[in-house]
DNA sequence: CACCATGTTCCTTG
DNA sequence: CCAAGGAACATGGT
């Protein structure tokens, strides 16, 4: 679930949310999710605390709080890992089964859940310096994007996933990018031309806004209920509602397609392995280098 | 049983 | 210095 526009609808819906909420109490059901740090100084530093906003960066959420008794500003970081979701629910509900972390709020519980606990949440922001221009935002200009991908003989698909490049983009849409820019995953990111520059960035921008345009669509509600629930005022669920179908799935045009056929020209989708994970292509429309 | 999985970080080898 | 490869984290799906 979670590259950048899965991070962006999620924090949309959080922001309106938990803006104005107090922390009662935390739980910390998981202590290695909270890194670097320890549950109890994370414990002691967030409960009575209120939110005042949420933000993204990259696929980091940033939790804006302020202190209850000194009204000092403070920041949590959060990242959801592979198997990271967040949502609310009521809070007698029960907790599912891999909760990381769970705040009570008043009548809520804001719930930190990761299967396979990759995920966490810190008081330190440091992870953040490194990062790469929003790919979304003004910074991510082509000359920025140029310094980034210029002197490295490393594979495209491989520097669009360092992070420092630009921040957000992950295995999926990696491959999606480059398939919407027509450019082979494999071509040494130092030997792309301007104009290959030039339509990749426009691809990631493209990938990601629809990606996000697409999750906004993506009825929310949370596990357990069924859809339209009366009483699901307030809460929401980003993801998959059981047995529903994979509509999410349906969008991609290479991802996890391997064999299929590709949408543009029916040529088999190829799969291949860079730096040990999987990158989608199509051999036809994104012709390059044999590897 | 085998292999794969939306992420990051650390370590080793060349 | 760079690049590549592997492992670790931990659990589940096919």
């Amino acid at each position: 679930m979670p590259e950048l526009p899965e991070v962006e609808v999620l924090v949309r819906h959080l922001a309106p949310a938990l803006t104005g909420r107090r922390i009662r109490a935390v739980e910390v059901h998981r202590a290695k999710t909270v890194r670097p740090g320890s549950p109890a100084a994370f414990r002691r530093a967030v409960e009575g605390a209120r939110f005042t906003d949420v933000e993204r960066r990259g696929k980091y959420l940033v939790f804006r709080l302020r202190a209850s008794r000194s009204r000092a500003p403070m920041v949590v970081l959060g990242h959801l890992g592979m198997t990271g979701r967040m949502y609310l629910q009521p809070r007698r509900a029960a907790l599912p089964r891999h909760v990381a972390v769970a705040m009570d709020l008043d009548r809520l519980r804001f719930v930190f859940e990761d299967t396979r606990y990759f995920g966490r949440l810190s008081l330190e922001t440091s992870a953040l310096e490194p990062l790469g221009p929003e790919p979304l935002g003004p910074e991510f200009t082509v000359g920025a994007f140029l310094a980034g991908l210029r002197r490295s003989r490393q594979a495209i698909k491989v520097r669009l996933l360092d992070q420092r490049v630009v921040a957000g983009v992950g295995n999926i849409y990696a491959s999606e990018a480059l398939f919407r820019a027509r450019i082979a995953p494999q071509l040494p990111s130092e030997q792309l031309t301007r104009e290959q520059v030039v339509r990749l960035r426009a691809a990631i921008r493209g990938t990601l806004q629809d990606a996000i345009r697409f999750g906004s669509t993506v009825p929310l509600d949370w596990p357990g209920r069924g859809e339209g629930g009366s009483d699901s005022r307030g809460l929401f669920y980003y993801g998959r509602a059981p047995g529903a179908p994979d509509v999410y799935a349906e969008r991609l045009a290479v991802y996890d397609r391997a064999g299929q056929p590709c949408r543009r020209c029916g040529t088999r989708i190829a799969r291949m392995l860079q730096m040990g994970r999987s990158t989608y292509y199509c051999p036809h429309c994104q012709p390059g280098p044999t590897v």
